[in-house]
DNA sequence: AGTTGACGAG
């Protein structure tokens, strides 16, 4: 073999090189490619790349395609002209299609411009595949090493999930820039890495990069997300340096980011300068008032945004959707859901998925499935959300159902969709189950969030476990009055009032202020515990040392304490002085009391109050007739039981279950229809005998005593 | 000539 001194190959590109140049400046070569490049050929690509570029900026897509289908030669500015048109106006399958055209086209050089372009579809398009085979072409190639391709890729795999690879990419860039370091940041907060993103946003502030819009709006989205309010304010005061508190994505932010953190008259404060508030501005606004609870005037201010110039887009409709589904107003959800469907808005994730938890909110769960099984694409928050409803409804068995089928198909289950199954678990009061969540939890490594922590405490203790829930309990941070509230309500559920009572005082001794929910738990321990005096004094406490005005929950609450009390009376007062309306939990619990103290007039008024929005119901109708019978009165007994009869209504048996291996089987009071009940009969016979048994046995030692 | 990143949803 011939070995060539180094140098030779030194000396062999330079020559290339001279005589490249060489051919370039010769007179000969000048005068046969001038006619070329004057003649109505090549200066026509570029006329036409300028037409389509100007067609593209317009939004006349179709006008630019016509044009870019019709030229005779395209070189690779034509395609990616052709290829942004597309990327920009979302049609990712229509721009990576016209990329593999061109790159099977010899005479088109794929460049860092249209390959980046490519990526960012690819990104877009969630075809990773697609992304990683450019990626390797980009290696191959050596167009990895631009800024541009380098900050698409790494963008690509942030938006397909893959931060770590993202991160891997960005590391390796040679060189990187605002846009480079934006997008890293970016893809680290949405993955939910918050504190991690501001940690690379104060090393790009260190490394003296100049920060614009982009940077400052998601650095104060990553504080608005962990409600960091300290790194925050310091942002705020560079971005005001700066002057970028002006543009509205940083307005838009910072608003958010101060509601986020309860600094709202700050938040609002901003809001209410934006001087012409874009559709972003307004959507926050709406979901900050929705995220205060004061959804009427989340509502309020989409009829205000209706009446202006700015029109309303998917992030909107999903706000008021959800103000909606918080208000349990279906009426309007109907006619909003109606009206994103006929404007194609359901398509976006957020609408479909605000549409579903209206449904389930107002107790439409067979509409909210119907939405679920539309949907064409499905992300986390849609499973959250279908499981969610569900397992509020009560529905557990289906909310497993719906669970197993996200962990077969779906993507991998977060905080929201284990708390739902922790909730189901303890409704359903199945210790084993719960347990098996627990560890499921535990398996994959989830942070141990004040959502996951409540929720665990919660299911222990309505699994009847106080021990395990007072564990889970002690290992909260002590300011956490979610995990507070869930171990006060805990107590008070598993009949420990005093319990509940001492460390909702002990709550109070550490500064930490009670919200809506713990009052509920106090007040039911109250109940519990028949101490009426002190109920009172907790009831009017709440709306004066804390400004929580009672809810229809806690109007119950009190109107069962009293019930339990026998004052009736009282009972009755509560009622009418209650601002909302009075539903069936309530009459019903005031009907029990009446029928345990033998009040007939009030329970007959007590029994039309439900009767009125359910008149079939049996419940109602029985104890209303056996309070006539107890009290003597059989005629009117007897014409409720023939007003029953006439309307087939039954009243349905109290039903009980039971768990064995993974089957959970219902059953009532003389039930043979379980396909093994001879079975479970024969056994039961012989546990029976079995009793017998131990009685004379227990008789015997008896006698031997 | 043409290219990359941001705020609002459970």
């Amino acid at each position: 073999m011939i070995m060539f001194p180094r140098t030779y190959f030194r000396g062999y590109f330079t020559r290339i090189a001279n005589s490249t140049a060489d051919l370039l400046e010769s007179p000969l070569i000048k005068t046969q490619i001038n006619p070329l490049i004057q003649s109505n050929k090549i200066p026509d690509v570029l006329e036409c790349n300028f037409q389509i570029k100007e067609f593209v900026k317009t939004g006349r897509l179709e006008d630019a395609r016509k044009l870019f289908d019709e030229m005779p030669q395209r070189d690779v500015v034509s395609w990616t002209n052709v290829i942004s048109g597309y990327v920009n106006a979302s049609n990712y399958d229509e721009g990576l299609n016209l990329f593999s055209r061109m790159c099977v086209d010899p005479c088109i050089r794929v460049d860092p411009f249209v390959l980046s372009l490519a990526l960012k579809a690819c990104g877009l398009n969630n075809s990773l595949t697609n992304g990683r085979l450019l990626h390797g072409a980009c290696v191959k190639n050596g167009l990895v090493n631009s800024v541009f391709v380098g900050s698409s890729l790494l963008d690509m795999y942030a938006k397909s999930g893959y931060i770590s690879e993202s991160c891997l990419v960005f590391e390796q860039m040679p060189e990187k820039n605002v846009v480079s370091w934006t997008a890293i940041i970016t893809g680290l907060v949405k993955a939910g890495y918050c504190k991690e993103g501001l940690l690379y946003f104060s090393e790009m502030w260190r490394s003296g990069l100049h920060c614009d819009a982009y940077s400052f709006a998601i650095a104060l989205k990553a504080c608005a997300d962990i409600c960091d309010l300290e790194h925050g304010k310091e942002i705020h005061t560079q971005a005001l340096k700066k002057g970028f508190d002006l543009g509205s994505y940083v307005v838009n932010t910072l608003a958010t980011m101060y509601n986020k953190c309860g600094k709202l008259d700050y938040g609002m404060c901003l809001f209410g300068r934006m001087t012409i508030p874009d559709v972003v501005g307004w959507t926050s606004l709406i979901t900050s008032y929705v995220q205060m609870g004061k959804e009427e005037i989340a509502v309020q201010q989409f009829k205000r945004l209706r009446d202006s110039e700015v029109r309303p887009n998917e992030y909107t409709f999903a706000a008021v959707i959800t103000a909606c589904a918080h208000l349990g107003r279906i009426n309007w959800g109907e006619q909003l859901h109606a009206h994103v469907m006929r404007a194609g808005s359901l398509n976006a994730l957020s609408v479909a998925n605000s549409v579903m938890t209206l449904y389930s909110r107002c107790g439409q769960l067979k509409s909210a499935s119907l939405v679920f099984d539309c949907m064409t694409s499905k992300d986390i928050v849609s499973w959250s959300s279908i499981i969610t409803g569900y397992s509020q409804a009560g529905y557990g068995k289906e909310a497993f159902d719906y669970f197993s089928w996200m962990r077969r198909e779906g993507p991998k289950p977060t905080e929201f969709a284990f708390a739902s199954m922790l909730s189901v678990s303890g409704s359903m009061a199945i210790l084993e189950q719960g347990r098996q969540v627990h560890a499921h939890v535990l398996k994959v490594g989830l942070k141990h969030t004040s959502l996951i922590q409540s929720a665990l405490i919660t299911m222990y203790s309505k699994c009847g476990s106080i021990k395990d829930a007072s564990e889970i309990y002690n290992g909260t941070s002590k300011d956490d009055v979610v995990s507070w509230t869930s171990m006060v309500n805990g107590f008070a559920e598993h009949g420990d009032s005093l319990e509940a009572l001492d460390l909702f005082d002990k709550m109070l001794l550490a500064g930490l202020r009670p919200d809506a929910v713990t009052y509920i738990g106090v007040l039911s321990a109250c109940s519990h515990a028949g101490l009426v005096d002190l109920g009172y004094s907790y009831f009017n406490s709440m709306s004066q040392k804390f400004q929580i005005s009672p809810c229809k929950e806690h109007y119950g609450c009190m109107v069962d304490l009293l019930c339990r009390a026998g004052r009736l009376t009282e009972a009755e007062n509560m009622i009418n002085t209650m601002s909302y309306e009075v539903d069936d939990v309530i009459w019903s619990t005031f009907l029990r009391a009446c029928k345990i103290h033998g009040d007939v007039e009030r329970a007959r008024h007590a029994a039309e109050r439900i009767l009125e929005h359910n008149p079939n119901c049996a419940g109602t109708l029985t104890t209303l007739a056996n309070i006539y019978s107890a009290k003597g009165r059989w005629r009117e007994a007897a014409d409720i039981r023939k007003l029953m009869r006439s309307k087939g209504v039954v009243k349905d048996a109290g039903s009980s279950w039971i768990k064995v291996k993974d089957e959970v089987s219902t059953f009532v009071s003389g039930d043979k229809s379980h396909p093994g009940g001879d079975h479970i009969y024969n056994i039961l016979d012989l546990l029976m005998s079995g009793v017998d048994v131990l009685d004379k046995e227990d008789d015997s030692l008896l006698q031997a005593t």
